[in-house]
RNA sequence: GAUCGCUUAGCUCAGCCGGUAGAGCAACUGACUUUUAAUCAGUAGGUCGAGGGUUCGAAUCCCUCAGCGAUCACCA
């Protein structure tokens, strides 16, 4: 149930700690202390509750990773202050809410259509995969990816929560608060959407959608309300056991008070609409939620980043080139100023979440709560996250050791880190991998190859011919040393070295720059080395480009 | 209109319970390599948006202003 348990850091050390994460970990103890007249003590449930909420009309993206992660770390911090109170995180998803509109970018356009205004853990699964709707589709990704991240947590659909009765008291008593709670809402709304707000959606009988319809009335002893349905018929209906859901905002609330939940964040998108939860909360009696409003994610130009749009950076492309630690570990940083998210950023994040990975083993504890990798790697970096060189290292060394195969990335890597090995360094090998991928989709696509004037080719082919020669497993230097040789003995004067050493790049690598020729020929290999400088003379390079 | 954020070295940003500024990149210098790049060592670079206040002392707290930007006001 507990996240995990924080390496021994003294309460009395943790209650001083200033980072966000801690402040806000105070705001739920004094919640607690609020609770609990002066003391602070385990709920009644049982544990204290973080929640994070998901809307299942897409899949989960930076926002909902970024909700997670914070959240955990807040959670980390509580458990720093109080470690003899069990917690507990729940992932929401409100898969009850009605499909809206139909996203553009789904199979299955026409059938979804057909399915407007319908639970969206009603409606049919539109991807092919096993599970019976859209929402479980997306609620099954949602958990891979938590549980890909290594997150601990509890989810929970709003569906299952609402027909299984777990609401109904709840919603009973937003029935007998509902002009309350309707008063509470108004002030923010344009005048339209005033005319005929209820925090009640009730779920049509005839159709089974939700329906965004005025209610006629209310009836607190039969726990009823009444609506006209799309066919016109006028219904009365009980708000429990599933029959009606709660409407944004009262939603929110709703969930607070039923499940209890202690803390939960939200993007500063939807403050108004939290301040107004709070104050329906109160209506029902409970005291605050505790959480703070987030900033949003903007794209290198200060826009925000929109998945319409395509502009910024997403999450997959994230994960594409980084490892989830140093999302994460960019996720720490100030979490109320908004961010720029664009792939320059990247190296940056992984290279200073490295450092700080590097320090905290034998950090002080009162210094270990300010490192952002106390919080990722819940008190104690392993191992296995260590390593020698840094990913902006590693970057360059991709590009000028023109490879996409790691073992001969590894070699070059063992020019600067000798004692490194896939093995003993785990998360340098995925660093490889990133790098690699990064090879493959930036500097790829880059590469010209241009074809070899005569003199060039002749100097290749000597080349080549003495390396056909040589015999395999010499040093860099010796293979330095033939390359000179067929640079000289071909008609390149001394002076004009570098420009042999330049047609070399431009003709065999197709870029203008590149790694020590000998080194790369001993990483290489020479067999191999032979091979490209004869493609490159049967202009087979310029296709592969 | 309401709410919020940002303004610190050429660029991107960190620092913010007050004690005369830091990083990365870029620049420059040097070392090392029988090419370049890389790597390593070092140097230089800022009246911390403007004005006022509190204070022995403010990038850091308070007020005013300016510029930029976001969010909400339809849906969730």
């Amino acid at each position: 149930m507990t996240q995990n348990i924080p390496a021994e850091i003294a309460p009395e050390i943790a209650i001083k700690n200033r980072t966000w994460a801690f402040e806000e970990a105070k705001a739920v103890v004094k919640r607690l202390r609020a609770i609990g007249r002066g003391q602070v003590q385990t709920p009644e449930k049982g544990y204290v509750l973080f929640e994070t909420g998901y809307g299942p009309s897409g899949l989960p993206h930076i926002g909902t990773f970024a909700e997670v992660c914070r959240t955990a770390m807040v959670q980390q911090a509580f458990e720093a202050l109080h470690p003899e109170i069990p917690t507990k995180m729940i992932c929401f998803s409100d898969d009850m809410d009605g499909l809206r509109k139909v996203p553009t970018n789904v199979p299955q356009q026409e059938m979804l259509a057909e399915h407007l205004g319908q639970p969206l853990s009603l409606v049919p699964n539109p991807f092919g995969t096993d599970h019976p709707s859209y929402a479980h589709h997306n609620n099954a990704a949602l958990c891979e990816f938590l549980d890909n991240a290594g997150f601990k947590y509890e989810f929970k659909s709003a569906s299952e929560c609402y027909k299984s009765g777990e609401f109904d008291e709840t919603l009973l008593l937003m029935l007998k608060h509902h002009d309350d709670i309707k008063h509470a809402v108004l002030p923010i709304l344009g005048e339209e959407r005033a005319a005929s707000y209820s925090p009640f959606l009730p779920i049509s009988p005839s159709t089974g959608a939700v329906l965004q319809v005025p209610i006629l009335e209310v009836n607190n002893k039969n726990d009823t309300i009444r609506f006209e349905d799309v066919d016109g018929t006028i219904i009365t209906q009980k708000v429990t056991g599933g029959k009606v859901k709660a409407q944004w905002r009262a939603d929110w609330a709703l969930r607070w008070h039923a499940l209890d939940v202690d803390y939960e964040m939200s993007g500063k998108d939807l403050k108004s609409s939290a301040d107004i939860s709070k104050k329906i909360l109160k209506i029902l009696g409970k005291p605050n939620t505790a959480g703070f409003h987030y900033e949003m994610f903007l794209d290198e130009n200060g826009e925000k980043i929109s998945k319409s749009k395509g502009n910024g950076l997403s999450l997959e492309e994230w994960l594409t080139y980084a490892p989830q630690e140093s999302l994460a570990y960019y996720l720490f940083q100030r979490p109320t100023s908004a961010k720029k998210l664009y792939f320059d950023i990247i190296p940056k994040a992984v290279d200073e979440y490295i450092t700080f990975a590097e320090k905290l083993n034998e950090q002080e504890p009162a210094k270990k709560l300010d490192n952002p990798t106390w919080y990722i790697h819940h008190g104690e970096v392993p191992t296995t996250q260590h390593t020698p060189i840094s990913f902006a290292l590693l970057l360059n060394l991709v590009n000028a050791a023109n490879t996409d195969d790691a073992a001969t990335l590894w070699g070059f890597i063992q020019q600067y880190a000798p004692e490194a090995t896939p093995e003993n360094a785990p998360f340098l090998d995925r660093l490889v991998g990133y790098a690699i991928q990064y090879y493959k989709d930036f500097v790829l696509p880059e590469k010209s190859y241009r074809a070899a004037d005569d003199r060039e080719r002749t100097a290749l082919s000597a080349l080549a011919d003495t390396l056909d020669s040589m015999e395999s497993g010499l040093t860099a230097e010796d293979y330095m040393t033939a390359v000179f040789a067929a640079g000289k003995e071909n008609g390149y004067e001394k002076d004009e070295l570098r420009t042999w050493f330049q047609a070399l790049y431009q003709i065999l690598l197709g870029q203008d720059q590149g790694p020590r020729f000998g080194s790369f020929i001993a990483l290489y290999g020479a067999d191999k080395t032979v091979t490209l400088i004869r493609d490159a003379l049967d202009n087979k390079l310029e296709k592969s480009a």
